[in-house]
DNA sequence: GTAGGGTTAG
């Protein structure tokens, strides 16, 4: 059977992390099977000339450029599965207002009469009037635009937005060199980015090009950076392509910035590494944060092994590796799933004294969590105490979410209260948390009650805290509480997310209205939200089980608009713009809400035409999916399998079955080689692949392992 | 110009 231990990680080295603050018997009880160990002949691949730039043969990972062959994975004895088979949950990126980083004090060149000007606009500043009096008495001591910068970055800071933009505008107005105007526009463009308010960010871009100082790298740098940090990455994006056709050159901050933005708007790691390959054809030298931010974009896709490739070319290159560079490259690692591998990381990092902190411990943490190892988590957060590491509100909630889903409610409880002892307010990640902790146990009474003390605590709900709330009442077949917490958002101002889509469509899906689901898939494509995986896994479910639902006719209610038909083009969109009261009954989601919560939906009988129709339709939203470019991930494995499990003709399977060849090779050729009869090799291939589903949680392993063996049964009864 | 948490599929 083959090892889960990474390549290159030795299990014999014994020897403790962090003696010196460890007992040895604490190791012992907190770890009973982890030891923390350092190892010294443990390498994150090989970083020596001749091998990094081998390249891996055969089924080489989907984002990967010709030109950057040493990102290459290394050549792997192994079969490993691709990351996206995983199931891994994805991250979406979430804009964060935290902003309350000061700047480090080195090489600033303000007078200290731009600190007394701060002072004094923050202290007596109620208004912008009253700024404008302090700025105007303290003018002529004030020196050029170097303490206005200072002064706009620090209000900024401070999260005095217009404030800020005030000074800013009373410096540009006194400023006479272009150069220095130039300044000003690029500290105010990155100071709104920070801020969030790209819209402001861009206007300021476009005065100071209009009024002839903003063609500068700097501000169109400051700029990217800003759509970038709020994600709007192809904003970002196009900014740097209209910068390059001004006959500007990019420096290594704006390639830095550029990439960036990439990490978080999701682009492909192969995109991003053909910015990285401009970048050097183009003589710029990337450095630790372009290396950084590229390990950035290997997290979000839990690309462990690019990860890895790229923290061994910046060894190659001599580029130094900080507590940024090991908490992303151990986050990629994390989301791919390698937890053993993780540990290792961990433990390097003592060893070249880059001190886990706060975010190593809860990186680590989550991805225990997420691969369902909650009691590892656990022990982590007691050692993460232990080694004398405050917990902050990331890891609070990252405990708190632990408990809840663990159903351990007293502890979760306990957390909160540890928090606000400690002067961290619950927020909404907290909330919602607690609330999908309760619902997932069914207790919607709590529920109801966490979210009363969410509002009266003035905590604004957000798009998760409606998804959640509409999937917990679903589950629960409580659809008339669904839809009156889809009224509910409605009425804000928040707008529909792939999160929430995927809640719907798959309330709809389990209650057999899959036309529907496939309608709301459509309007949600049309309006520029992209499916996700999960969205796509809830539809091939439904169809797998061949349960198409329709609404009955039934002539009290109207019967020609209860048609499945009608219900095709449900329009979330309209039904987010009307009002509550306001034209109701011309909302679908709503209507379907109302049939569902009247228990007017019935299901119609299997039939064998339906079923041949339905795998039809799975091919098709299996195609759709290659067409997005959205990977197909173990849990699509699983739903298919399941709908082999259910076709009548052998033929009918082996077409599914095809399908699966289009992405992951090797699943196929176990499912396929498995039904065809068990040579050597197919076995040998079906207990590596095993092995490497037994690393997922046992939810997720279980179910692929059953819906694996029920098609073969099923077949396996067949001549 | 850089890192971690909450949600949806099984």
């Amino acid at each position: 059977m083959a090892s889960s231990a990474p390549p290159h990680c030795s299990i014999t080295s014994t020897k403790s992390y962090q003696n010196d603050h460890y007992p040895q018997n604490h190791l012992q009880n907190q770890h009973p099977n982890h030891h923390w160990r350092s190892s010294h002949n443990f390498s994150l691949g090989s970083s020596s000339p001749a091998t990094r730039n081998a390249a891996k043969p055969g089924n080489a990972p989907l984002s990967r450029s010709p030109n950057f062959s040493s990102l290459s994975p290394l050549p792997s004895s192994k079969t490993e599965l691709g990351a996206d088979f995983r199931g891994r949950r994805s991250t979406r990126f979430v804009s964060k207002m935290y902003f309350g980083r000061q700047k480090a004090a080195t090489g600033s060149r303000h007078t200290s009469v731009a600190e007394e000007v701060l002072e004094r606009a923050i202290r007596f500043g109620g208004d912008e009037q009253t700024l404008e009096t302090v700025l105007r008495s303290f003018e002529t001591k004030l020196s050029g635009s170097d303490d206005y910068t200072f002064l706009l970055r620090e209000l900024g800071n401070r999260g005095e937005c217009s404030k800020a933009v005030r000074c800013f505008e009373f410096a540009v107005q006194r400023e006479h060199k272009r150069n220095e105007q130039g300044k000003l526009a690029s500290a105010m463009i990155s100071t709104l980015g920070r801020l969030g308010r790209v819209d402001l960010a861009k206007s300021v871009f476009e005065t100071a090009n209009t009024e002839g100082y903003g063609n500068t790298v700097y501000a169109f740098s400051a700029l990217i950076s800003a759509y970038g940090r709020n994600g709007f990455c192809q904003q970002a994006i196009e900014v740097f392509e209209s910068m390059k056709a001004s006959g500007l050159k990019p420096n290594l901050v704006t390639y830095n910035a550029v990439i960036d933005a990439c990490g978080k708007g999701g682009v492909d790691f192969s995109r991003t590494v053909e910015l990285f390959d401009e970048m050097v054809r183009n003589g710029v030298q990337p450095d630790r944060i372009t290396f950084n931010s590229l390990l950035a974009v290997c997290s979000r896709g839990g690309l462990w092994e690019e990860a890895r490739n790229l923290f061994n070319e910046m060894v190659y290159r001599g580029i130094d590796r900080d507590i940024f560079t090991y908490n992303t490259l151990l986050d990629a690692v994390c989301k791919g799933g390698k937890m053993d591998l993780a540990f290792e990381i961990m433990s390097e990092m003592s060893e070249k004294n880059v001190c886990p902190n706060v975010v190593s411990y809860s990186t680590m943490i989550d991805g225990y969590a997420k691969a369902g190892k909650l009691e590892e988590a656990l022990n982590l957060f007691n050692e993460m105490k232990f080694v004398g590491i405050g917990l902050d509100r990331v890891s609070y909630n990252t405990l708190l979410s632990i408990y809840a889903k663990l159903g351990r409610f007293e502890e979760a409880l306990g957390i909160c209260r540890e928090m606000e002892g400690s002067g961290i307010k619950k927020d909404a990640v907290t909330y919602n948390a607690l609330l999908g902790g309760y619902g997932k146990q069914g207790k919607y009474d709590k529920v109801k009650e966490v979210f009363e003390e969410m509002k009266a605590e003035n905590v604004t709900p957000n798009v998760l805290t409606y998804s959640t709330l509409i999937d917990a009442y679903s589950k629960g077949g409580m659809h008339k509480d669904a839809m009156d917490i889809f009224r509910e958002f409605k009425q804000g101002k928040l707008k529909a997310d792939v999160v929430l889509y995927s809640a719907l469509i798959d309330t709809l899906c389990k209650n057999g209205l899959v036309e529907s689901a496939v309608g709301l898939l459509d309007e949600m494509t049309r309006g520029g939200i992209q499916p996700n995986v999960v969205t796509y896994n809830s539809i091939i479910d439904a169809f797998g089980r061949s349960a198409t639902g329709q609404f009955q006719e039934d002539a009290d209610d109207g019967v020609n608009e209860l048609q499945p038909e009608s219900l095709m083009h449900l329009d979330l969109e309209e039904a987010v713009e009307c009002k509550v009261g306001d034209k109701e009954e011309n909302n679908q989601v709503m209507r379907v809400f109302g049939q569902l919560a009247d228990e007017k939906v019935r299901y119609s009988k299997e039939d064998t035409k339906r079923k041949s129709q339905e795998i039809l339709c799975i091919l098709g939203i299996f195609q759709k999916m290659h067409q997005l470019k959205i990977k197909p991930n173990v849990v699509t494995f699983s739903a298919i399998l399941n709908a082999c499990s259910r076709c009548n003709s052998f033929e009918d399977a082996s077409m599914l079955l095809e399908e699966l060849r289009l992405f992951d090779n090797q699943v196929y050729g176990v499912a396929h080689g498995l039904l065809m009869g068990c040579s050597e090799k197919i076995w040998l291939q079906a207990q590596s692949l095993f092995d490497e589903v037994k690393s997922m949680d046992s939810s997720t392993a279980s179910a692929f392992y059953n819906a694996l063996t029920d098609m073969l049964w099923h077949f396996g009864q067949r001549p």
